[in-house]
DNA sequence: TTGTAATAGTTGTTTTTGTAACTAACAAGG
DNA sequence: CCTTGTTAGTTACAAAAACAACTATTACAA
């Protein structure tokens, strides 16, 4: 590691840089839980948490409130179904969609892991301030709720 | 989505799930154009910043510095060098290590890219009060710097 | 020396993810 | 009714990441 150059540009105030090191770091000890207790994946223990905050949810709902890729929430469903987490029932009058919902194995599941978060959650948020807790998770939201840039080109 | 259940968990409060959900919208941008204009990975981006930044390093260093496995940085560098962004070379006394420098490309590119990044943050940075900017990049910065939990067992 | 452990870096194989194309069901205008 | 378009969800294939095992070189102590 040689001549440093400057130009004031510092990697380590980039907001998209910083933003994932900082949720990289932060997911890992969460993510050996559920990996190493129930065997999931990340699509997977976000589907479990939102059926089992929500209740009963299509795969187009859950989508849109975890901003996450339909694929994605296929197999995740697909995975939980085959394991005997949540069950799947088609809608009578639309025959397209389905409703999905824990089993009381995805309920027991879901109750450990959300105290597992719940206590995770605290021993991070304990690093702060109260009032720059609030600031950051103000940011945060403000962050995740930027509209993604429009790709299509021309009027 | 029927039945909501409480026992006062919210997941858009779980801090590992807001910075993901931030980190992820976030780094979108700013993909577009490293992808699109350089066909580079994230793992390349960081590569090539690295040594924009610091000078010469071996992987080794740059593997420390961004907190990325070894076989990632291997992979990338193969891929930079392939594409003529920079040059490897043998240390004369510990034949094991390499010298990572760019090429006046590899130059070109990260200024290039140190430009859209600079801009990309200040766009980013400017919906925040300045106070409020400073501490969050001071909480961000201490998450990144977490101690990572120890998986070894046993005294 | 020499044999054991450590380090730098690479490669092979398996998992996950991303992307696009696909099927099935519905909607709505003609 | 048909055709055309849209939506829910799945599947196939390609790209990327994770993980483990590997080679080559150095360190260092018996």
């Amino acid at each position: 590691m040689t001549t440093p150059e400057n130009d004031t540009f510092d990697l380590q105030d980039f907001l998209p840089y910083l933003l994932n090191q900082a949720a990289e770091v932060s997911s890992l000890e969460f993510q050996q839980v559920y990996k190493d207790r129930y065997g999931m994946l990340r699509t997977e223990w976000r589907v479990l948490f939102h059926l089992g905050l929500y209740g009963s949810m299509t795969a187009v709902e859950i989508g849109t409130a975890a901003k996450m890729h339909k694929t994605k929430i296929s197999r995740a469903v697909h995975r939980l179904a085959e394991r005997r987490f949540l069950t799947r029932s088609r809608d009578e009058s639309d025959r397209r969609v389905e409703h999905l919902g824990l089993t009381a194995r995805g309920q027991a599941a879901y109750k450990d892991l959300r105290e597992v978060a719940r206590t995770y959650d605290e021993t991070l948020s304990g690093q702060f301030d109260p009032a720059d807790l609030e600031t950051l998770r103000k940011a945060l939201r403000l962050l995740a709720q930027m509209p993604p840039v429009d790709k299509a080109k021309g009027p």
